[in-house]
DNA sequence: GCCAACGTTGGC
DNA sequence: GCCAACGTTGGC
């Protein structure tokens, strides 16, 4: 039994994701100032989390991370505005992430494209997520979890966006509150 | 800075 | 295919 040929990758369908960023690598607020408030999220170098890199949608929301920080923290949400593509750092050899085993006709690492939605006002730290009973099976809870790309349940979505509401809301970019205001629907409430 | 947990590499 | 060695991640 068992073909391998169509593995399903477990999260492949969620809408919701969490990325993680050294903010002294790349910040919410580098986020915040990159032209269109858009960057590309390059530099994965992980299949599992590649994988989940390439299950993303336009429009899928994705809470944004700071790792290695002080606190570590949720501390905004992006949004996805192009689907996977061909990574170019990883045919760069002076780059960091260079891969030489990457073939450029067959790319082995993509990325996609991430806009900011909005900035939390006050970061959810992580030992406020893990207080919370219903977020006890999020990826970025478990110990030892490294994984930098990672799927999350609307559930626990709806979690978070309680807090974020409990903690003070979101600060929205100038840049996107008419846009905001001229649509009916509340993005950090969720889309389901 | 420490170090546990993890993913990858390469010898066999 | 096994697994030890190694490099990296990331919380503390």
């Amino acid at each position: 039994m068992g073909r391998k040929t169509t593995r399903r990758i477990p999260g492949a369908e969620s809408r919701f994701w969490l990325v993680k960023s050294e903010p002294s690598a790349f910040s919410i607020d580098d986020l915040g100032k990159a032209s269109g408030q858009t960057t590309c999220w390059d530099g994965v170098r992980n299949y599992q989390a590649r994988n989940y890199l390439r299950a993303m949608r336009v429009g899928d929301q994705v809470l944004f991370y700071h790792s290695s920080a002080d606190p570590t923290a949720v501390v905004g949400v992006a949004e996805v505005v192009r689907e996977a593509y061909p990574d170019p750092t990883a045919f760069d050899p002076p780059h960091k992430h260079y891969d030489p085993k990457s073939d450029p006709a067959k790319p082995t690492w993509d990325m996609v494209d991430l806009r900011l939605v909005h900035r939390l006002v006050e970061p959810l730290p992580l030992d406020l997520l893990r207080r919370q009973p219903g977020l006890k099976h999020m990826e970025l809870l478990r110990k030892g979890s490294r994984l930098s790309v990672q799927p999350v349940r609307a559930r626990e979505w709806e979690i978070i966006s309680s807090l974020a509401e409990q903690a003070g809301g979101v600060r929205d970019s100038p840049s996107r509150m008419t846009e905001r205001r001229a649509s009916s629907t509340q993005p950090w409430r969720g889309r389901s």
